[in-house]
DNA sequence: GAAATAGTGTCTTTTAGACAATATTTG
DNA sequence: CAAATATTGTCTAAAAGACACTATTTC
């Protein structure tokens, strides 16, 4: 009935590395663009998959071993110029991840690198990562969407410097504590803290129930 | 090399009728659904289609005279059970336009339905128009989205009212204008007012170049 | 007790909201 | 000039920002 369209998913899998902002690249196996990196990404398989995001769960895990992280649909990218095999098109997500459970993971099947200096990637993939990083930015000014870059609890400091990474400014912090006080989508682990050199700090996590907590002004 | 893929663009077009927000709706030629009121939407044609953004006007174009209004992708909708013909992936747009292009052009070709009281509506077209009221209730809290639902002219009143329509509240004539002055995205039309019957008022449009504006706190 | 970080409080500045006052039309 | 709407200004209340102060830990 139709000419053939490849329908693809692509993930940009975002995590913090030494104080950066980085993504998972892999090295393909195949043409095209073999043995290059790119994004973790592959064909929809309407037996298995019972919709894209099922799809990019299961690419997310064959390729890195990554279970349901948190991830979200970007933007579908398209047209007859992107895939050197004809018409594509490809459903874009983006995930959130903690470095160490990539670290966990790592048999070197995946690299990791900062958003701000990446190669020439293959098809859109730059253009798809400029637009994944555009989404976290912005999305981080008004929402509780950092919270997934860290170890599931955490301490408020480490969220506000969290902030200020992928944001790129600095925050004070008592500001940024009554901000948090307003929502109420972290609840204190108790008795625990974070020990260091100095005071222990409370560690903090996401509220069982918590969906995504937007702020009325911005962060 | 893939099982085939349904790949079809879906639009939800929005105007302001009688101060009430509704979505354009057409009778369906052919199965499935024949006969049934839905989206205006279609195949992606690879050859002719540069990506799924012109798949998108090309549909509205065809399907309802229109050539490019606002037109933003909103979502992508997949799986193997939203269409009897199999696992389809629909690449969903939302269009805002002033109702006047509607009567210019009505033959009886679509009909009109307010958003709060659709009727069920074939393959999962009601979740697209409830994802798509959400989106444009969203962002019209903190952008200058709903001007397109306007004529080309306007003044201040009519676009408060038209905030206040979409969104379902009431604001404040001298806060309103205050936050528009802020951003800067409209200009007096010269010598342009609108005339009734008592004092005239000052017509604006939007600035050629002006992007969608973005409050940095909500309207 | 000095140093370092955690956590809270207070003052000032900015912004939002309520509402009044003025301005310009028509009949 | 009364009525209606446009447009601007002012006062008050709420929120954000800057910054200081107190608290708790290690060495």
């Amino acid at each position: 009935m139709e000419s053939s369209l490849i329908v693809t998913v692509d993930i940009v899998l975002f995590t913090l590395s030494s104080d950066v902002l980085k993504i998972v690249l892999l090295r393909r196996e195949r043409d095209p663009y073999a043995h290059q990196l790119a994004l973790p990404g592959g064909y929809i398989h309407p037996e298995k998959d019972r919709d894209s995001l099922a799809a990019a769960e299961r690419v997310l895990q064959q390729k890195t071993g990554l279970v349901s992280p948190y991830l979200e649909q970007l933007f579908t990218f398209s047209g007859g110029v992107r895939d050197p095999r004809g018409w594509s098109a490809s459903i874009a997500y983006y995930a959130l991840v903690h470095e160490s459970l990539l670290i966990a993971d790592a048999e070197h099947r995946f690299e990791l690198l900062p958003v701000d200096v990446l190669p020439d990637l293959p098809f859109d993939h730059n253009r798809i990562t400029a637009h994944a990083v555009k989404r976290l930015r912005d999305k981080s000014t008004y929402s509780s969407l950092p919270c997934h870059l860290l170890p599931e609890a955490f301490t408020l400091t480490e969220l506000q410097h969290t902030y200020e990474q992928v944001l790129d400014i600095s925050l004070d912090k008592s500001v940024f504590r009554r901000k948090l006080g307003e929502l109420d989508f972290l609840e204190a682990v108790p008795d625990a803290m974070r020990q260091g050199k100095h005071r222990p700090a409370q560690l903090y996590r996401l509220r069982p129930d918590a969906k995504l907590a937007l702020f009325n002004k911005t962060m």
